[in-house]
DNA sequence: ACCTGTCAAGTCTGG
DNA sequence: CCAGACTTGACAGGT
C-alpha cells in the first residue's frame, strides 16, 4: 500500500510567498480611482500566481505532488461590487507555466471553497453565490489544465437547518443544478458538528461522487459510529476514478480547544489510522491539515522513519 | 520590527 | 432577536 502526503496552500519553509494576498472590499473602495483599483487587483493576482510556481517548484525538490491550491488566488473575485476582470487572459503565461509543472510531475492539485459556499442553503441568494465561487474555481483548474479527473473539489454538505435529513434532500436537489463539468468535480467530506461519515456516506452514493474522509472530523463528529465499519465503504466511492481515495489528517490543538488544528500531526493516532486503513489494502492520499502546513509533513515523515512499521519510498510517500 | 483589530462570505450559539 | 464565535491568513494602522 502506498501513501502520499500532501499539504494546503502556503509552505513555512519559503519566505514572503503567500499565493493569497488580498486587499479587503472596505479597503478597495478606499481607492478613488477605478484604474488603481484594477492596478491593484492585477498586481497581487500577479504575485499569487508567481508564489504559486515558486511553492509547486519546491515542492517538487521535496518530492511533495499533493498540493491544495488557495481559494483566494484572485482577489475579491466573487465579490458582486468588483469588478469582473480577464483573471485568466491577462495572466496566460502564468497559468501555462503553471499547468507545465503539473503536467510534467503529475501533481494531484485540489481545491477547497471555503465555509461560506453552502450548497443545501434554503436561501437562493446563497445558492448563487456558491454556484459562482465553484464556476471560479473551475476556471482556474482549467487554466492549470487540470481536467475533473484529477482536479476535485472538496465541499461538506452544508447546514442543517434543524432537519438534517431534509438538508441532505436539498444537497442532492441542488446538486443537479451544478454544470456537468464542476459536478464531476466535485466530492464531498464529512464535517466535525453536523455532517458525520454515515451521512456524508449517503449523500457520496446518492450522487455517485467520492468521499473525502476527514478523521479529526469524524473523531468531533461520530454518533458511536466505528471507522472501521465505513472506510472500505469510503474508499470504494472512489473506485470508478483515476485517482485514489483521499483523506484529510489533523490533530486536536486541546482538550478545550478539540475542534481546531494542532500545529502538528500525533503520530499515535496517525498509525491507529494506519492500522484500519490497512485492511482495505488500497492505496491512499493524505492531506495534512495542520498549523504548521508543510513543516508537520516534514515531521510526520521524519516519525515514519523512525518506525519499523513502514518503509520510505520517498520525501513525502511511504509503503505500509 | 512587531502587535492588534479588522476583514467578503454563512450558520449556529448563547445571552 | 441579534451580537459574537467559528476559522483563516493577510492587511492596515498603530507603536
Amino acid at each position: 500500500m502506498i501513501v502520499r502526503l500532501g499539504y494546503v496552500a502556503l509552505p513555512l519553509d519559503i519566505d514572503d510567498c503567500s499565493p493569497s494576498r488580498t486587499i479587503t472590499y472596505t479597503n478597495y473602495t478606499k481607492i478613488p480611482n477605478e484604474d488603481i483599483r484594477q492596478d491593484k487587483i492585477l498586481s497581487l493576482t500577479k504575485a499569487n500566481l508567481e508564489n504559486t510556481i515558486r511553492i509547486l517548484k519546491h515542492n517538487i525538490t521535496k518530492d511533495i505532488s499533493i498540493y491544495r491550491i488557495t481559494s483566494k488566488l484572485v482577489p475579491l473575485v466573487t465579490h458582486d461590487n468588483v469588478t469582473r476582470w480577464n483573471y485568466i487572459g491577462k495572466f496566460k503565461h502564468y497559468y501555462d507555466q503553471i499547468a507545465n509543472i503539473i503536467e510534467s510531475n503529475n501533481l494531484r492539485i485540489s481545491s477547497h471553497p471555503d465555509i461560506f459556499n453552502v450548497l443545501n442553503s434554503p436561501n437562493e441568494n446563497v445558492i448563487y453565490s456558491s454556484l459562482d465561487t465553484l464556476i471560479y474555481q473551475n476556471i482556474i483548474l482549467d487554466a492549470f489544465r487540470v481536467t475533473p479527473v484529477n482536479g476535485k473539489l472538496v465541499m461538506h454538505i452544508g447546514g442543517s437547518y434543524g432537519n438534517k435529513n431534509k438538508s441532505i434532500k436539498r444537497f442532492i436537489t441542488n446538486f443537479a443544478r451544478i454544470p456537468d463539468r464542476i459536478k464531476s468535480r466535485i466530492i464531498v467530506e464529512n464535517d466535525d458538528k453536523i455532517y458525520n461519515i454515515k451521512d456524508t456516506l449517503y449523500v457520496a452514493k446518492s450522487l455517485g461522487i467520492p468521499m473525502v474522509l476527514d478523521v479529526h472530523h469524524h473523531w468531533c463528529n461520530n454518533d458511536g459510529l466505528r471507522l472501521s465499519d465505513f472506510l472500505f465503504d469510503i474508499f470504494s466511492t472512489w473506485n470508478n476514478e483515476v485517482l485514489s481515495p483521499k483523506i484529510h489528517v489533523s490533530s486536536p490543538k486541546s482538550d478545550k480547544e478539540f475542534r481546531s488544528h494542532a500545529d502538528y500531526i500525533n503520530f499515535e493516532s496517525f498509525n491507529n489510522f494506519i492500522k484500519i486503513a490497512k485492511t482495505t489494502d488500497m492505496d491512499f492520499d493524505v492531506m495534512i491539515e495542520a498549523k504548521k502546513k508543510n513543516l508537520a509533513l516534514y515531521k510526520l515523515m521524519e516519525d515514519i522513519k523512525k518506525s519499523t512499521n513502514y518503509t520510505i519510498k520517498n520525501g513525502a510517500s511511504f509503503i505500509v
